[in-house]
DNA sequence: TAGGACGCTATACCTATGTATAGCGAGGCG
DNA sequence: CGCCTCGCTATACATAGGTATAGCGTCCTA
């Protein structure tokens, strides 16, 4: 769905801003350097500060790059559950510098945007749902766009837990069937979820 | 259910370990410096060499030291969904630290951990289910597990996203109110489900 | 009481890295 | 042709922060 432009067609102030999203996706952003950017991208360190002024302006310049993209792309997507996506896929190569992002707890825009896109989402489903939810569109929201995007931030994990390479078709074949299935079956059976729900009316415990 | 003993109680070495946590939770590994831990500590810097050795050891003090933490957790907690225990009030304090430790990519041992619980809990829960799942229970498990720990990971974006205080009583209600609608609604129907297993079969696809 | 082990501090060192400045060469423009 | 702008490089600077070393006081032991 995404994917990178050959570096040779871009200006080099793209370049550099491709080579700042690799190396603060790979490295987190501390441990991303300007002068392994720079030499990634083929230029002098001298010329990364000419474009951007800061490191912190640099990451910022990234930030909004990735927003521009992945509201492009949910142009593209539609209106799909975002649990169900193809979390390896749809942000292609961005998705180390996404998982950054939200871990390192820059980058709110972006979760925010899911967010929104998840409310939506839920407005539209919550209207064939027989039981009214009594917990606000938004706060489900949210909860839903974390653990969707777990799949991104903790990828490393999840890849040696499922023990296969997240990036070979095998592997995304496995874990979109480990989603599905994780999505079709709720851990709670209605029982257990009103017996939860008592127990919160009652009183506040762990 | 976890509380930090106070720090008048503690040998150094074990002062020093606590605010590594801290530091290490609050700023992330990288940005934890030697000086603030000690400061925090109440030591010299040079103690915390004497003691650890090297930054990168301490933190492995670290890691150990929350893993039995949490193992001794997991024993008082039984053997409950891991999805609906309180992410908050579970990890107490060390919270903030499995967060960094499980986004900065190490602490590999208690992601897997929690992949082992997640998989006995399915073991269990598989035996009263109609449809025999088709996916391995370990990647069930590890999708589930990183499902789980996402809030725990995201806890900054998922607060901002329901706008309230996750330490708060009233968050943690909110909170656990959210998981439990997530948790018993599932995203898709049988229906949907078995459209998009029946897709992934014909052929891969994004 | 002498001596050593140990917990701890103070200080110094050195590298990595963000930042600042000076200058060069090519292309556009008068 | 002369000059200026601008993308870019080379170099230097400053400092934060991990690491190393020397030494001090206290307690325990022979």
């Amino acid at each position: 769905m995404t994917t990178a432009p050959d570096p040779e067609d871009l200006t080099a102030r793209a370049r550099i801003r491709e080579a700042a999203m690799r190396h603060i996706g790979e490295h987190g952003f501390e441990r991303a350097t300007i002068r392994g950017i720079a030499e990634t991208a083929g230029v002098s360190p001298g010329l990364v500060r000419h474009h951007f002024g800061s490191k912190q302006a640099l990451r910022e310049a990234c930030d909004e790059h990735l927003v521009k993209t992945m509201l492009r792309l949910h142009d593209e997507v539609g209106n799909r559950p975002l649990g169900t996506l193809n979390p390896v896929a749809v942000m292609g190569p961005y998705r180390h510098y996404l998982a950054r992002a939200l871990a390192e707890g820059w980058a709110a825009p972006i979760f925010d945007e899911m967010v929104r896109i998840g409310e939506r989402w839920y407005a539209e489903a919550d209207r064939d749902r027989p039981d009214p939810p009594d917990v606000d569109p938004k706060s489900r929201a949210a909860v839903s766009a974390a653990m969707a995007l777990s799949l991104t931030v903790l990828a490393r994990h999840v890849e040696r837990g499922m023990g296969v390479d997240l990036d070979s078709p095998q592997g995304q074949d496995k874990l979109l069937r480990a989603l599905l299935d994780v999505h079709s079956h709720p851990i709670l059976t209605p029982e257990q979820a009103a017996a939860a729900r008592a127990a919160l009316d009652a009183g506040p415990t762990s």
